[in-house]
DNA sequence: GCGACAG
DNA sequence: ATCTTGTCGC
């Protein structure tokens, strides 16, 4: 499956609109064949009021957590940002960073949710409806779904619920006494998987590892810290 | 009409 | 998302 840095340039709302509920119907949610052996975390940055994005895909070793490799791309930002609507703007540039890497990941945690979005298409099931790789969302606050605020215990989490009962995700604390993270499928994963590797992704910090590694890559790619295009990390080193 | 509203 | 300092609590 392919898409252009421009795909969704012309687009409206109602016509955003139909391309979700065409691509929901192309989301699975099945078990992982085998236990991951690297994840990686997505995320995209931006600086106030320009309309430039960078983007960027930092893949991690699962068992450590460290960082092995990561692709950073600059885009454009072509479609506004409207909840409910965030893949239209952020997934053009994550594939093409995708596109960079020398080897996939064997599943993708996403900075945003997954099918706990309120017609199933966030931007890690929008996203694992285009490329060939797991997806699972992380948010850092809800969009859509009930739920009861999990206990204030690092691990503890509850169920994200669709008004009519439907599991969607959960709601995952990371950290003692810290607002918690919400977990939900993207696609070609199911609930039971994404919230086990999110809790094992889980390090001394709210956000998990991969999509908190992302997001600093891109902050540091944003401030000319970081270049464009695909680095593995130096043998022997740390990134 | 009112409240909610990822990044 | 990003800007931005101090402040409060563990």
């Amino acid at each position: 499956m392919d898409i252009s840095p421009n795909a969704y340039d012309t687009l409206k709302i109602p016509e955003a609109t139909v391309v979700q509920r065409n691509l929901r119907n192309s989301l699975t949610q099945i078990p992982l064949k085998r236990p991951p052996i690297t994840i990686g975390g997505a995320d995209i940055s931006l600086n106030r009021f320009s309309e430039i994005i960078y983007a960027g895909i930092v893949v991690l070793d699962y068992e450590t957590l460290q960082p092995l490799h990561y692709a950073l791309v600059q885009g454009k930002a072509s479609f506004p940002y409207v909840p409910g609507y965030l893949a239209f703007r952020e997934v053009p540039a994550l594939i093409e960073a995708i596109q960079l890497l020398k080897e996939k990941p064997d599943v993708l945690m996403v900075d945003g949710h997954g099918i706990a979005h309120p017609r199933r298409m966030g931007i890690a099931a929008h996203l694992g409806a285009l490329i060939d790789i797991p997806t699972m969302g992380c948010a850092k606050k809800k969009l859509y779904g009930n739920y009861e605020e999990p206990s204030p215990t690092k691990g503890d989490f509850s169920a994200l619920l669709a008004a009519d009962g439907e599991r969607l995700g959960y709601v995952l604390r990371t950290k003692n006494k810290v607002k918690p993270v919400y977990i939900s499928p993207g696609n070609h994963i199911d609930l039971a998987d994404c919230l086990r590797i999110a809790q094992h992704c889980i390090g001394n910090y709210r956000i998990p590892e991969p999509t908190r590694r992302a997001h600093e890559f891109v902050n540091l790619f944003r401030t000319g810290k970081l270049s464009a295009g695909y680095h593995e990390r130096p043998k022997d080193t740390l990134f």
